[in-house]
DNA sequence: GCTATAACATTAACAAGTTAAGTAAATGTG
DNA sequence: CACATTTACTTAACTTGTTAATGTTATAGC
């Protein structure tokens, strides 16, 4: 991400006007939103940079990665394992169509709905990038432990279920 | 995010055709990212509604919000407490000083910089918007506790370092 | 069988993320 | 002072996120 960081040139006046001085026992809940995306941002940082010495970015690697796991699933089962909103992934599958490095096929018992599946240029896509994948999470996984990255994957999980 | 959630048609075929079978040490890290995703998710799907109304969007609100707390901030300033990248930050000021929320003036001491400012029509937004945004940590703090936040919270502090 | 309703995927429109390049002002070095 | 380098912000181009609306196909109720 590289933001800037560099000495204040102008001093945080603490001048906040605060509208309820009074119920502040959410100090710390308020940084939660940020704090999330800092750390996935940390993780990301390391995976960008190899994905795009492929041409991947990070979603359309979620696509490959999970039709390589499933071989074949429609767009919904797509959209729900690879937390990807419907129209965003339209495009991506657009994209990765052009490419030739996934094909289509409308699903016969529903016409509403399409199969998708890696060809073998996505495949052979797949498995050059995999190598270097595990390298990045073997590097995170040594770095802070199973354990303490399983206490927060625990921790997640349970507030998405919110 | 509202993700279609539906029986599964396709059966999971479990036809995965792993490249490294031996190599599965890091099978919880693997779900790290989007346990990431869907968390930070869980969260903001109860604010979005709610700036959505005032017509901000979460990126707009915290830009407000930091202006409000610290009065006068430049661009990098800005950048960096709110995690936004300067191009995306550049295109959210413009909007913003647009529906006239936010006025800039040139540093006059470095003519590169910008320092930027609530206006009152901002602050008033501000005040607006903050009795619900108390609201929605309090529900939060109440459904999982101090405890629980502040070790989230610590442990991705620490991931935010990697 | 017909109609209303729901579900799947897409399109449209706008905001934001990401990377690279550009512009202008400041700084550093000879 | 002249010049290269760095810094702050912006622009450009592309991808994705987000919401609303649309077209098409399934399904349910009558």
């Amino acid at each position: 991400m590289t933001i800037p960081k560099r000495p204040p040139p102008t001093q945080d006046s603490h001048s906040a006007s605060r509208a309820n001085p009074s119920e502040l026992p959410h100090e710390a809940t308020k940084a939660l939103p940020i704090a999330l995306l800092r750390a996935r941002e940390a993780l990301m940082s390391r995976f960008r940079p190899m994905l795009a010495e492929h041409d991947f970015t990070s979603q359309q690697w979620r696509v490959i990665r999970l039709l390589n796991e499933h071989s074949t699933l429609d767009a919904a089962q797509l959209a729900e394992k690879a937390f990807i909103l419907p129209p965003s992934l339209t495009r991506i599958l657009a994209n990765l169509e052009a490419r030739d490095l996934v094909t289509r096929v409308q699903c016969a018992s529903d016409r509403r709905r399409y199969l998708f599946r890696l060809t073998s240029l996505g495949e052979t896509s797949f498995q050059k990038i995999y190598p270097d994948r595990v390298k990045i999470y073997k590097e995170i996984e040594t770095y802070f432990g199973k354990r303490k990255i399983a206490l927060l994957l625990e921790l997640l999980d349970d507030f998405a279920q919110f």
